[in-house]
DNA sequence: TCACGGCTTTACGTTAGCGTCAAACAACTG
DNA sequence: CAGTTGTTTGACGCTAACGTAAAGCCGTGA
């Protein structure tokens, strides 16, 4: 019962976003003129809440996993699109979305046992000289 | 013993690569240029070898990953590294490399998980309305 | 021979994703 | 009141990864 609030609380300013995540907030307002996320505003101050912080850990994951910014657009649209999308044309995109990651994973796992046997082999030849 | 030829046959244009990769010429062109492939020379036409259609294979494979070409380059250097590099060094950065790698792969499959559970929520709403 | 398709290089254009001032306002502090 | 700190909105700059002509060389078939 620490919060009853339909408001959730929780603020942030731009700089503690661009803190706590290790970017700019250049970036951030970036991310905003793409209409990634959409803070509040206190006057011409915009106000970040729990919501949007919550969008920008998914924007930056995405990026870390080589998306577009506008695909990670999609791909939020995704989570939106509870109630404001048609849900069946959501669940194709979504699919669509599934196959490519699967591809990618499939890349990403033949990629790391490559660079594993890499590894071994150079041990290997560390440990017993010829 | 089809083969036996020191010097690997099986020629490719460079139309040939493009077409069966899908990409254009131009981008191959550019990742020469880049140094990540460096096909022989007829004259100044460029002549593919087996080897350069599998150093492309990694290319677009680090690409689909989202990889800079930069990246690719380096990693394309791990193979060669074999005998041109230091094996510490080599060992060092592959290592580098696999944890990058396993942080995008814990990445996706959290995605691959949020978007299953997402498209669940969908199926379910179509199959029982209110 | 000449038109054609395929290859070449050179070079400028384009998009994404910010970095980097610049100028201005707002609140706090001494 | 002056100075500092944090915020805002432009606006220009920059790198990566090609796209897109432009213009020329070369070999082949009719």
């Amino acid at each position: 019962m620490t919060s009853a609030d339909p408001e959730s609380a929780d603020l942030y300013s731009i700089a503690d976003l661009a803190r706590e995540f290790g970017i700019s907030t250049r970036a951030i307002r970036f991310y905003e003129s793409k209409g990634l996320i959409s803070p509040e505003r206190l006057g011409a101050t915009r106000v970040f809440r729990r919501r949007d912080r919550a969008r920008l850990i998914l924007i930056l994951r995405g990026k870390r996993l080589g998306f577009s910014l506008r695909d990670i657009s999609d791909y939020l649209a995704l989570y939106d699109a509870d109630r404001s999308q048609q849900v069946n044309l959501l669940a194709e995109k979504v699919d669509e979305r599934l196959q490519l990651l699967e591809q990618q994973l499939a890349d990403l796992q033949t990629t790391i046992a490559e660079l594993r046997e890499i590894r071994n082999l150079a041990r290997e030849r560390v440990i017993s000289p010829s």
